[in-house]
DNA sequence: CCCCCCCC
């Protein structure tokens, strides 16, 4: 087949100048193992003109080759490449995003006669003083041992299918695993940045976390049609908020007033020579650089004790538009860093240490992390062009509902109200405080949102303050609620126009609604989760048949009530129920109080049939429930079925049909030598019909596996 | 150097 290449690409990459996605072959492709961290891979490439050996792939795509899709003799659209400066002044063409055209299969074989790029008598912008360019012979001139295998490193490259079992032996770099000292001794020297926009990012955001890629239009997703967008960009310029500033986090998004220039802030960071490079460049083999980026995420400080010792540290995600990394300060680094570092400002950062991410702890989509120690310096950077926005992508509260548990995401609501800040003792033993919030936004939904620790404890929520929470987890404990995890971002009163929406509405419409929780608060038994059964599954699994009775609620409608003896003439005095005996003479006996009333009170107790789409089953329900069933007291029945019996029974027929929530006590039971269950409504609810359409769908997944 | 995501 024919395929077209971008011939002189490789001559203007070098030279940095701007290419708009040059088409490129790949001839040859080596993997540098690393004794830490994931492995990277050099590639040789070819524009047909030239061919370049000191290609080097972002990690971030080494899915190409692991997945074999980048393979020798494919085509390529470099869609991003970084110059990066040797400190000898030979250059590494960083390939952060690539696209392949062609398989290695398709094109079948090289694409013309590329020459070996000559780098001889080429002007470097930059010229180190060690610079040994002239000094140094062309790539292809020099046939040297420079790019072995690191064999004490499992095996190194050898395993990788997708390498070319050539070894290249054209390498001028001075980049062999085997000698890892000269990365170290002496680190690259970068070139400024291309400056140009990246036409896509090359980045995969982690979906578990609400960063502020999740906005990016590449990633909308249809259930998040109906989010609202806020921007930091788009953010209300407004000095004054009407808001008093927030005793945790003021203004996060709000632009930096700060005049630095990134001039002098650049030239005020250790090692004036360093360029400012992106994330995605950051390894551990380099110690100069600086890079620019938003703060997407801070955490509050958090004490440490094991037995390795005790401290304190905090972090923060920063992003540019390469990528995102976790930066972690300990101790004096809190003190130093902690009150300058905020939420959604720019800063240059330099001289941190590089260290291979935990991924099992991070959730960034980055192989790296990095440390602060007493060298690093951050500084506020006023430019913060071409630095995403902190996005917040939240979530209407009612769309909670049909959130899955464990789910992260972004919510704004008016705080309605507040619990007092407690201490509660975890499984582990630990102690942590905590206090609930009930938000609510303009759904008229109201859902209950639990800060820890010291977010617990300083929160203010006096005067209704709008609350943000980013990244906080969905949970399915009464139903629907939230909580917020370390790496939530709580916000109060932020300055965002949605903030501003939320409180005009709440302070005409929402304070006066009679809003519904999608929390159920403090539901009654044993305070643990709701536990839904149909009816048949009462039966099937036995309830009520162990030694203690057994609990559950179902939602059933009312097929039938006996209206003959639902009501009792019982004692009048308040704590005892029994029925008593007419005496025949104005008095009634109480065998219980042992003593005659000239009066008594009418009680309910009505047995009524229930029946869900499975079943059917005869329930004992007392007094408060009955009244529930029935929408009357027993007193007003009491009178109606002596005064009005025609009345008495509209009231049953009404009651016909009816559908609610019963929380129902079953016991197994045995009356007159007959075992039988008897199930007793503890509890009469009305039917939330979003709440039952989530729990329909949620059984309804179940059963679809 | 942390790595905890909690409770009703």
């Amino acid at each position: 087949m024919t395929v077209k290449l971008t011939p002189g690409s490789i001559q203007a990459l070098i030279k940095g100048i701007e290419l708009s996605n040059p088409v490129l072959q790949l001839l040859k492709m080596r993997m540098v193992s690393n004794t830490s961290g994931p492995p990277r891979f050099r590639l040789m490439m070819s524009d047909s003109r030239h061919s370049y050996a000191s290609f080097l792939l972002a990690t971030q795509l080494n899915h190409l080759p692991e997945e074999n899709l980048l393979e020798p003799n494919c085509v390529c659209k470099v869609k991003k490449a970084v110059r990066n400066t040797m400190s000898d002044g030979r250059f590494v063409l960083v390939v952060v995003d690539m696209e392949i055209l062609h398989s290695a299969e398709e094109v079948g074989g090289k694409i013309g006669n590329p020459i070996p790029y000559n780098t001889d008598g080429m002007t470097s912008p930059q010229q180190d003083p060690d610079s040994s360019v002239s000094a140094s012979p062309p790539p292809a001139a020099v046939p040297g041992p420079s790019y072995r295998n690191n064999s004490s490193h499992g095996g190194g490259s050898a395993g990788k299918s997708t390498m070319n079992a050539s070894p290249m032996k054209t390498s001028p770099m001075k980049f062999s695993p085997m000698n890892a000292s000269p990365m170290k001794t002496s680190p690259m020297k970068f070139s400024p940045m291309n400056a140009s926009p990246m036409k896509t990012s090359p980045m995969k955001f982690s979906p578990m976390k609400a960063s502020p890629m999740k906005t990016s239009p590449m990633k909308f997703s249809p259930m998040k049609a109906s989010s609202v967008k806020v921007s930091t960009m788009e953010a209300s310029p407004m000095k004054a908020s009407p808001m008093k500033a927030s005793p945790m986090k003021a203004s996060p998004f709000k632009a930096s007033p700060m005049k630095f220039s990134p001039m002098k802030a650049a030239s005020t960071s250790p090692g004036s020579s360093t360029k400012v490079i992106s994330i995605a460049q950051l390894n551990p083999y380099q110690s100069k650089w600086t890079i620019r980026a938003r703060v997407t995420n801070k955490s509050s400080i958090r004490n440490w004790s094991n037995s390795k010792g005790e401290g304190k540290l905090f972090s923060f995600d920063i992003v540019d538009e390469s990528g995102e990394i976790k930066i972690t300060a300990f101790n004096k680094e809190v003190d130093k860093f902690y009150s300058l570092v905020e939420q959604g400002k720019v800063y240059y950062i330099t001289k941190a240490t590089l260290k291979v991410a935990n991924k099992q702890y991070s959730k960034l989509n980055n192989d790296y992390e990095m440390t602060l120690h007493s060298n690093s310096s951050i500084v506020p950077c006023d430019d913060s062009q071409g630095i995403p926005a902190v996005h917040c992508d939240f979530v209407p509260i009612a769309e909670l509902e049909n959130r899955d548990n464990n789910d992260i995401v972004d919510v704004i609501g008016v705080c309605k109200s507040a619990e007092d800040v407690s201490r509660i003792t975890t499984k582990s033993s630990r102690e942590v405080s905590k206090r609930a919030l009930s938000l609510i936004d303009t759904t008229g939904k109201v859902v209950t949102a639990t800060l820890w620790g010291e977010e617990a404890e300083k929160f203010d929520g006096s005067g209704q303050p709008v609350v943000a929470i980013k990244a906080a987890r969905v949970s399915d404990f009464g139903g629907r609620s939230l909580s917020a995890l370390f790496s939530s971002t709580v916000l109060v009163n932020p300055d965002i126009p949605e903030a501003f929406r939320l409180r005009g509405w709440f302070d005409q419409v929402g304070c006066k609604l009679n809003s519904q929780s999608l929390t159920e608060m403090r539901s009654s038994g044993s305070g643990a989760k709701t536990n839904w059964k149909s009816l048949s599954d009462v039966k099937e699994e036995h309830m009520g048949h162990g030694e203690k009775a057994d609990y559950f609620s179902c939602v059933a409608t009312v097929v039938y009530t006996r209206k003959e003896n639902c009501l009792y003439q019982a004692c009048p005095s308040d704590d005892c129920n029994k029925k008593v005996i007419d005496q025949q003479n104005g008095f009634y006996r109480c065998e219980k109080c042992n003593r005659e009333y000239p009066n008594f009170k009418y009680r309910l107790l009505l047995s009524a049939n229930l029946a869900d789409f499975g079943d059917n089953q005869w329930v004992t329900c007392f007094q408060e429930t009955a009244e529930v069933l029935l929408g009357h007291s027993a007193e007003t029945l009491g009178q109606l079925r002596d005064t009005d019996e025609a009345a008495f029974d509209e009231v049953f027929q009404k009651a016909n049909f009816t559908t609610h929530i019963f929380k129902n006590r079953v016991k197994l039971e045995t009356y007159n030598d007959e075992v039988r269950l008897k199930v007793t409504a503890m509890e009469v609810q009305p039917i939330d019909h979003r709440e039952y359409s989530r729990r329909l769908l949620s059984n309804i997944r179940k059963l679809a596996g």
